[in-house]
DNA sequence: CTGTTAGCGCTTTCAT
DNA sequence: ATGAAAGCGCTAACAG
């Protein structure tokens, strides 16, 4: 039944090329300095053995295991998939795996992880959390956090959620809405989306616009409810601006249940770009954050860590721009 | 800078609690036969120097990782997505971690990652892929496949597709739809998802409702195009099932663009029963899948695969059902 | 340029 | 119930 097929190691190489196992591994780890013939003899056994090297035996001795970690509320949220799927294309070009941690909204789990992630010795890890897990991430693991700043020496990715929020702002003023909204979440903790609703408030007050917000504590409770309420005290707003672009789903909705259709009685702009699948349009008009980019910077700062290499910037910022989708007029 | 924490080891808490190192193991190894204060003594060591056991260490004897790899054609996609998140889920309650491996709709690409997953070691794959991988996934690692028959002695898991295309004709004519479509594309490798259609067509025929069908090769191309001079040709159409949701998205797009609205006009079923994230609803009517009870038996059987337990069925097929959402009339 | 060899930190006999 | 010791397969330092 089992076919117990001993596996082969570094010794049966040595032997069947009739070198040593030095050698072998020297050729493994592509070392240069090897005989063009001994190069040969060697990967010809590895390919006649189908001789694959041990990562246990490696690590051992290495002390690596070219994983890391990526640390998200959950992977079911296409920010955080599409985020993932870049990460793990950036890591695959670089011989890094993927390991997926879903923190699920619970910062003991994160500990938890975190604690895990230590003990199992992944090489890295990339951290988007919304909890206070700052002791834990001064471990000395690599750690890069996205749209999160930690302790001062942290290193981190994010994109300029300030200027986003001034560029929504721009959109509907341009847009001829005299009315606008902001409507958004409040994480107990702060966080980088802060930022967007600051921008925002920051440019309307420039433009001379009138403004009214609406800012629901997390974890929301009858959203919905707050909402209608927020509308039909200001039957006004014609302008909106939401912290992302769920929420902004979600305004739609009850707008439309009020009997509100988007762009012939308001126009409304959500935050991330999001976009339910690779080959799918975004949801609605939007700021954009580079996701990919993000991504992409993240492994690279990480990666440097790793490598202990020379860091220029601890934080990476980067551009936002405004899509014009469905839920926006026609410039 | 570095702060080189020479890592504690088995030997250390040993010394500390004045044992051997073989018990230290059997205490990490939660072994029977340990008198009551030897175990607290060596409790209290692992305890006062926060001893986390090598990974790599363990596995170059065991040779295990408690690691398993995920092969899915791409996280980015809400179906992916949310199939990953209960697989992390069920199997972190068993002390395994996730590897995420987007293989891309390259089969060149899964292969190789076949390959890079037996040099690392996992302990075993669960893969979703839609193409000719059969002769490497017969290697000695324990596979489990999603939605797809390989050859017959590999262990699956899948939805009862054929029924839940009857069930969609069902529900199509209940609501009174006389003039049936079935609209997919069409992979040229053969999978579970074909039998949605041969279940809505055998139903239709069994029904005596006239029936037209869209059947596209993939990779789709110009897929609007077809789908409106489809229904340029057939405008009688009144109740239309869908291969899955995202294409369900496709014709109420383009029908929108012809002028017609869903319920009112037409009435339309996806499949799947895809949610953008875990609060999110469906994104309209559908046959659901029940992906989290999909994930959890893979993660069974896969794990009984590994443990080299007794499985009684190497075929799993989960009920689907039907949910009304907002493209069918309300019963 | 290549061979030899000492461990890496753990599990697992075999003694006791 | 515990200790002693032999490796697991590899890398890296040293020797030549």
């Amino acid at each position: 039944m089992n076919e117990q097929k001993k596996s082969i190691t570094m010794k049966d190489v040595a032997a069947e090329a009739g070198v040593s196992v030095g050698t072998v591994s020297r050729v493994i780890n592509n070392e240069k300095g090897i005989k063009e013939v001994t190069l040969k003899k060697v990967q010809q056994a590895i390919e006649k053995l189908s001789y694959v090297p041990d990562e246990y035996a490696r690590g051992l001795k290495t002390n690596r295991s070219n994983i890391i970690a990526l640390l998200i509320p959950t992977i079911w949220h296409p920010f955080f998939s599409e985020f993932a799927y870049h990460v793990e294309k950036e890591l695959l070009k670089n011989q890094y795996k993927l390991l997926i941690c879903n923190a699920d909204k619970d910062s003991k789990n994160e500990i938890e992880y975190i604690k895990l992630l230590e003990k199992n010795k992944v090489d890295g890890i990339i951290g988007i959390t919304y909890s206070d897990i700052d002791k834990y991430v001064s471990s000395n693991l690599p750690f890069v956090s996205i749209d999160r700043h930690f302790s001062e020496n942290v290193y981190y990715v994010t994109s300029e959620n300030f200027h986003g929020g001034q560029l929504a702002c721009r959109e509907l003023v341009k847009r001829d809405c005299q009315n606008l909204a902001y409507i958004s979440g409040v994480n107990k903790h702060l966080n980088e989306t802060t930022e967007r609703g600051r921008g925002f408030k920051a440019e309307a007050k420039q433009k001379n616009t009138n403004l009214y917000c609406l800012e629901m504590p997390e974890p929301l409770n009858q959203a919905e409810e707050q909402i209608r309420t927020f509308f039909e005290k200001h039957p006004q707003i014609d302008g909106i601006f939401t912290v992302n672009d769920f929420m902004a789903l979600r305004v739609i909705k009850v707008l439309g249940e009020m009997g509100k259709t988007p762009v012939e009685d308001y126009q409304i702009i959500g935050f991330d770009g999001l976009r339910p699948a690779f080959d799918q349009p975004y949801l609605l008009s939007t700021i954009v954050q580079q996701i990919a980019q993000m991504a992409q910077a993240a492994v690279e700062l990480l990666l440097k860590l790793i490598r202990e290499e020379k860091i220029d910037q601890n934080v990476i910022s980067l551009p936002v721009h405004f899509f014009e989708g469905n839920t926006t007029k026609k410039l």
